[in-house]
DNA sequence: TTCATATATGCATATATTTGCATCTGATTG
DNA sequence: CAATCAGATGCAAATATATGCATATATGAA
């Protein structure tokens, strides 16, 4: 297989890791510094098998590792600026037109919650 | 929904589109210019359904955008720094420790032909 | 009509979500 | 100090839903 392929399979398999909505918010709390799975599965609002799952879809992947803290197991991200990476896709988004107004919006405060503007700012810093 | 959800979910709908091989090659060639539908079918080796199937499903999300000459349908990026960023996203595969010997292979030969590793270089430049 | 491209249909495969159970660990009690 | 209990997490089976791909058919320009 030429050589091309391998790389778009492989950058294909890692996108579609990140094509979940639940999996995104994990990074970008993961962004923020490591979270045990209790505290992840509150602030996303889903059950906790999901968020177990999800998890482990992360985990399988090497996007995020796990350290296990008595009966807490605490998750960070194997590569921290992967979450700058991603809040940068939000321009994407942002670029089209065709966006709404409601969207627009909601990539304005996400953008100010989750990270900075500045390019170069690779971690998200804020909570809220 | 929280604005964190519109964001995470707009961003797993780009990474879902993003999560075909051969839509990701279909963006780094566009990354090198506009193309016609024939081109990127030869290009990729696949049938010309596969590609227009695929074509649609990056027009219908506006990754891409078409001019139409003649009986040729061209498309180009409709942002050209798109391809730039997937780029960048290979380091997230490299910094996988497991990474096999071939794979980082595949990814140096890419990063060769297909761009740069200069971080501010945002576009593919380089055909072979 | 032919060439270039797009779309529709149907089937196979893959992915997501829920429910329930298993396991591990730390705390409590007899 | 067991024996037991509850919390935290992982895993599996069942079902629902989505996606990918080939084949066939349609559009549209030359």
């Amino acid at each position: 297989m030429p050589f091309r392929d391998i790389a778009a399979k492989e950058l294909a398999k890692i996108f579609s890791v990140l094509a979940h909505p639940d999996r995104v918010r994990i990074i970008e709390e993961l962004g923020a510094g490591e979270k045990d799975v209790n505290s992840l599965q509150a602030v996303l609002g889903v059950s906790h098998s999901r968020t177990s799952q999800n998890l482990a879809v992360l985990r399988t992947n090497r996007i995020v590792t796990e350290r296990r803290d008595g009966r807490h197991v605490f998750y960070r991200l194997s590569q921290p600026e992967l979450a700058g990476w991603i809040l940068e896709g939000l321009r994407f988004i942002e670029g089209d037109a065709q966006a709404s107004e409601a969207r627009l919006n909601a990539f304005e405060k996400a953008r100010q919650k989750w990270g900075s503007e500045a390019a170069g700012e690779l971690l998200f810093t804020n909570r809220d």
